[in-house]
DNA sequence: GCCATTCTACTACTGTTGTAGAAGCTGTCA
DNA sequence: TGACAGCTTCTACAACAGTAGTAGAATGGC
């Protein structure tokens, strides 16, 4: 499932709680994404279509909640990503990660504490430091 | 600059080898890309349109190259996506990563290893270029 | 010199995305 | 009971993205 970069807004504040109306939804958008209520309607119906969402009524209005996870959206946007920008493998990505001024040092940091704990839970080999 | 799907098509096969002209890049792009030669020009004049490639006649054949990096092009992706998928930071995004079924041990290992001579290099005194 | 091939420039069509106005329901409060 | 607030559906429309046809200029082989 495909995202675009509106769409992106949406179900960012809809995955942050749900079910939810359109009209929280709207309240939920950052306060530089000005977008009147209709536009925000018609973005859900889109959603809706696409089946990322689903609507129900609480009376005669909707109630909107996901139908595709965020982990899911992001799994894919990434694999997207790679396969267009990183020649298909993760080796790329991680490379410019690590090599090309985009982390900071506490994110490196945090990156192999990360990737300790996997290893702990993968059954403890070599550590990092 | 924000490059399109089809755009980083063509910009890869730029990329790969140039200056090149319009044929050279068709013959690059991927065997499933079944792109009418038209079709290949129609991008690369928009995307020096956009000043994402150089164009220069060689005769009355047209030379392009890169004006934007494909690291550029690369980060500004990155870039994009931590932003809207990932709450504008990079810690979700490794999280992502070595969390969730994403890296394969030996992907982690690289990583692993590529952190280390990071930081060695870091640690160390500055950088010769 | 002429024809087939190959380029180039220009134009066009289609679908998708971003954005929103208009107008019609419904519940409520004075 | 009627005015209003707030919701809904419908409709619109411009910009962009994907894709390619057409026509004319240049080139190369014979």
């Amino acid at each position: 499932m495909r995202l675009t970069e509106a769409e992106w807004q949406i179900m960012n504040a809809l995955w942050e709680k749900w079910p939810a109306t359109a009209r929280q939804v709207a309240d939920r958008l950052p306060k530089d994404v000005n977008w009147a209520y209709t536009t925000i309607k018609t973005m859900l119906t889109r959603l809706s279509d696409k089946k990322a969402v689903q609507e129900s009524k609480k009376g005669h209005v909707g109630l909107y909640e996901p139908l595709l996870s965020k982990q899911t959206a992001q799994r894919s946007a990434l694999k997207t990503l790679v396969n267009q920008a990183f020649d298909g493998a993760f080796g790329p990505l991680m490379h410019f990660l690590v090599e090309e001024q985009t982390l900071t040092d506490k994110q490196k940091l945090e990156l192999v504490e990360a990737l300790n704990k996997d290893e702990q839970k993968d059954g403890g080999k070599e550590q990092v430091q």
